[in-house]
DNA sequence: GTTTTTGCAAATGATTTGCATGGAT
DNA sequence: ATCCATGCAAATCATTTGCAAAAAC
């Protein structure tokens, strides 16, 4: 396994995993790195890229180093679907949500500009205790929508409907 | 299998399914019924429900039902995590978003009240097109809650972190 | 009668788990 | 030296798929 201990590129991330009480490992090391890079980027995605950089790190590990990350709130795990691959950002204390396409799958940050956004701020109903919010947009990104001359309707016809 | 067709209980499932282009079976009735009477239940657990008053559903069956229901906009699937099952609901166009217990992972509606929502309304970025929004507040419901006594701290500790 | 649904079995695919070895402290 | 992290293989588990029989139109 190439040592990139003593060479990390990014000092930071040593000093966020010991304050986060983990080891310093090569495969965290990288995958902050990956994670940093790629935004939204799913577990297969960031093994690939940590195989690249390491030349050896099995699935699991990369699933290990995901969930341990995770955990230390130094990255955030965004679930957008019941049965589609998880997505990894860095995890930021702005006030942001997410755009998900229902055609490619793809995940964009939004800032959240719509108004008060009732979303992040944790509080206490008295019965229910909101730590987090998620916020998911749906619908279809720029991409993989028809190429639009001029005009633009906005709201989306219900015939727009289609799956994956 | 129980002839429920002559003597459904709630007639109106039997138009909204015609008015959805869809036939008429007693598995889907019979979904409708159970998804309507309990809030955000689980395949499994319309399965199990189904089977009770038909006797004979295969889980793949209840799964095709489901689909075809959401398909059509009766139910509304809600997804609150990568790896758990997802759950329905009878399809309304109230604003409400859900509060999911991180602990027994059971969800509430809740009507949003916290501030105008920016959440529901489709739109057109111009470059995105949003057309629907879920807002999933996470944390931890009443039932999972150490019992409180008098005063309440309104915002959860740091500390209280832990996983299901 | 024709097309759609159901039921069965098997496949899929992301993620997790158990256990032995190696690495970080 | 000790304990945590990695790697391998196998297990899970919700959900999907392919195909023949049965039901709804």
């Amino acid at each position: 396994m190439v040592d990139l201990l003593q060479t990390a590129p990014e000092p930071d991330y040593r000093r966020q995993l010991r304050d986060a009480g983990l080891r310093v490992t090569a495969p965290r090391l990288v995958t902050l790195e990956i994670v940093a890079e790629r935004q939204h980027a799913e577990a297969d995605e960031i093994n690939a890229a940590a195989r690249e950089r390491l030349g050896d790190v099995s699935m699991q590990t990369t699933y290990g180093v995901l969930h341990a990350l995770t955990e230390a709130g130094l990255i955030r795990r965004l679930d957008t679907s019941s049965r589609e691959a998880a997505r990894y950002e860095i995890h930021r204390h702005d006030n942001h949500h997410h755009l998900v396409c229902r055609i490619c799958g793809s995940v964009e940050d939004v800032p959240c500009t719509r108004g008060e956004a009732p979303c992040l701020e944790p509080f206490d109903s008295g019965d229910f205790l909101v730590e987090t919010a998620d916020v998911l947009f749906r619908g279809v990104c720029a991409a993989c929508r028809p190429p639009q001359s001029t005009s633009v309707p906005v709201v989306p016809s219900k015939e727009e409907e289609e799956e994956r």
